[in-house]
RNA sequence: CGGGGUGUAGCGCAGCUUGGUAGCGCGUCUCGUUCGGGACGAGAAGGUCGGAGGUUCGAAUCCUCUCACCCCGACCA
């Protein structure tokens, strides 16, 4: 039981002019939060119940699912991320800094390392396998921009798992470790009374060979997700599949090929009006290179699109076998591409060069593209006409001398065909991410030689998946949930009190001696109760309370006290209540809660 | 990192064009009247105008540099 006055909940009226998302604006404006530099909040008591709540559920079903909790230092030295290359593949998003000695160390964005590192000096048996260990602590990553409050700080409250396995399949293998988090994910976000979906997506920096996202279904996400109503596929944007696209490169060509002089045409819509077309009738060739260059690749990779589509580096790379980047512009032009003006005849043109071609790009008699050198766009291109060397394998074939192919590269659109329904469509939603499972294979093993001997004495790298959940995020996920003009709407379980009892008058003995009398029947029970007793007009208090958005709220005072009883009402419910007799409020207010 | 913008009291803002002793609303404190959906009156406290330098008799205001923050984009859990 706590009394708001012996509390810190600093509500205002106004909220600070750059919080424009509900849950920036609430949390605020409820004193649950307080920026204190960008990306960096104060947690104010409230907010910290909050937190503790959610990960009272995070360590209940991490703790059914079989995993350990353990903790391992924010500051870590540099080395550690060099030896997986990740002080790069960060770059800036890692925070930095140096001691008096002139050593660097990193704060930590997330922990593959340290673990694996940990764990290396400690499990020596296959007989310790599998082991899942997990730690709720504050990460920090040096966002470019962060935003949207606590949605995208540059310090927030993760929790972060990690498992080791000698094995894939099995009761002691990854992926029976993999589908236990997963139903404890699953859990905890429907614990927390949050509306989400899991879907397929990439698995980022942070490598690996498969990856389900959790994501709160909210308008206000950040990220785009795709979804199948047909088959219920649900994938990130950025790794949804598309259907099947039929495509031939044996279509007639139905223009000339004409070149036009384009002239300081900023974007593709420019150019595309400019040539009386629009950016579907268009290709956009993207000059990419191998991230890691080696002999047994090409120097260079074109990939071509639709103008009103955008490549997806994730699928070139599916479709060429290697990891690819936007090509260096300086060395490209001096390959000769004219970068912004390429067309796919440089397949042929460029040395040592592969080209991939989305579906949507192969179909159709004349197509806008640039003319391969600055300033110039040609109409009227035709593949069968102006490309005739891809012709002689045809359309069943997907690769032609090996150095072209047709492959699905480009980021899927709502209305595309799904990928498990013949027929069906997608659509696009938006989420936020609050959750992200990965199944990481050997990569921070190899990178730190973690390996032991088993059953038959053969020595074998550990297989690992990592597991993390966005504590601060999870919980900014709730209020953009669920919320109203008016305030925040706590789902019960994370709520940070149960129960909120009004005190119209609470210098006045009976009413007090009432309160207290609920309160501590109550808090008997397991329920969190927070007693207004500030001598505030009770129109600032039911605002406040509003605000706040404590589940339940018993108001009492002399008007309820001469009837007997006083007010139950729940947050969702707009209209004001009738009288509950005193002895029934503990009881009904129990059923409210629970209900 | 590109583009745009903002820094003046705890919060929200005006003042800057045209230099002349720093203002408004909310909040806070005191007193009084109020008391079921952000009351009213009277009084009070609170600001090196983001920082440094410059111009000037005089700078919140003009100039230069710098720092911080926000939005869009790129990028990303």
């Amino acid at each position: 039981m706590q009394h708001w006055s012996r509390t810190l909940i600093p509500t205002t009226r106004d909220a600070p002019a750059d919080a424009e998302l509900p849950s920036h604006i609430f949390l605020t404006r409820a004193g649950y939060i307080r920026r204190v530099g960008a990306g960096i909040y104060d947690y104010l008591p409230l907010a910290k119940r909050v937190l503790t709540k959610i990960e009272t559920i995070i360590r209940e079903e991490m703790n059914a699912a079989g995993a350990t909790e353990l903790l391992v230092p924010h500051l870590v030295p540099i080395e550690l991320y060099a030896g997986t290359k990740r002080d790069q593949e960060y770059g800036d998003l890692l925070f930095k800094l140096e001691d008096r000695h002139g050593r660097l160390a990193a704060l930590g964005p997330t922990h593959e390392e340290i673990i694996t590192e940990m764990l290396k000096g400690s499990v020596t048996s296959y007989k310790q396998l599998p082991l899942n260990v997990y730690q709720i602590q504050t990460k920090f990553r040096d966002e470019f921009r962060p935003r949207a409050g606590l949605l995208r700080g540059r310090e927030f409250i993760m929790k972060d798992a990690y498992s080791f396995h000698l094995e894939i399949d099995g009761t002691a293998g990854l992926n029976a470790t993999y589908d236990a988090m997963y139903q404890a994910y699953v859990n905890i976000f429907t614990r927390c009374g949050l509306d989400f979906s899991v879907v397929e997506a990439e698995s980022g920096p942070i490598g690996g060979s498969a990856s389900h996202e959790f994501m709160v279904n909210c308008e206000t996400g950040e990220d785009t997700i795709m979804i199948c109503p047909e088959s219920g596929y649900a994938a990130n944007v950025e790794k949804c599949e598309i259907g099947d696209r039929p495509w031939s490169f044996d279509t007639d060509p139905t223009e000339p090929l004409k070149t036009h002089h384009t002239p300081g045409m900023p974007g593709i819509d420019a150019v595309a009006e400019f040539l009386g077309t629009t950016p579907a009738g268009m290709l956009k060739t993207i000059v990419m290179q191998p991230a890691e260059r080696s002999e047994d690749k090409p120097r260079w990779v074109l990939a071509v699109v639709r103008g009103d589509h955008d490549v997806n580096e994730g699928k070139v790379r599916d479709a060429v076998g290697f990891a690819v980047e936007l090509g260096d512009e300086a060395e490209a032009k001096a390959a000769g591409f004219a970068i912004g003006y390429v067309s796919p005849r440089m397949v042929f043109k460029a040395p040592d060069t592969v080209m991939v071609i989305d579906p949507d790009a192969v179909n159709g008699g004349a197509w806008a593209t640039g003319s391969d050198k600055p300033d110039h766009h040609d109409t009227g291109f035709n593949w069968k006409r102006d490309l005739p060397e891809l012709l002689p394998e045809g359309p069943d074939n997907t690769c032609f001398g090996c150095s072209v192919k047709v492959a699905d590269i480009r980021n899927a659109v709502p209305g595309d065909p799904s990928p498990r329904a013949a027929g069906a469509t997608l659509e696009a939603r938006r989420g936020i991410e609050v959750g992200h499972i990965f199944k990481l294979g050997t990569k921070y093993s190899d990178a730190f030689d973690f390996a032991i001997l088993d059953q038959d004495q053969k020595r074998r790298a550990v297989i690992m998946g990592c597991y993390g959940i966005g504590v601060s995020r999870t919980m900014a996920a709730c209020v953009e949930m669920s919320h109203d003009d008016n305030g925040i709407i706590w789902p019960t379980p994370v709520a940070p009190y149960h129960v909120l009892i009004t005190l119209i008058k609470p210098e006045d003995e009976a009413t007090r001696s009432a309160a207290k009398s609920i309160a501590d029947s109550l808090s008997a029970a397991g329920v969190d109760v927070l007693i207004d007793d500030r001598k505030e007009r009770p129109g600032v208090k039911f605002k406040d309370a509003d605000l706040i958005g404590i589940p339940v709220r018993i108001t009492i005072g002399p008007k309820t006290l001469e009837q007997g009883g006083a007010e139950l009402k729940h947050r969702r419910d707009p209209d004001r209540p009738g009288i509950t007799p005193m002895d029934d409020v503990p009881g009904a207010c129990m059923s409210l809660l629970l209900g």
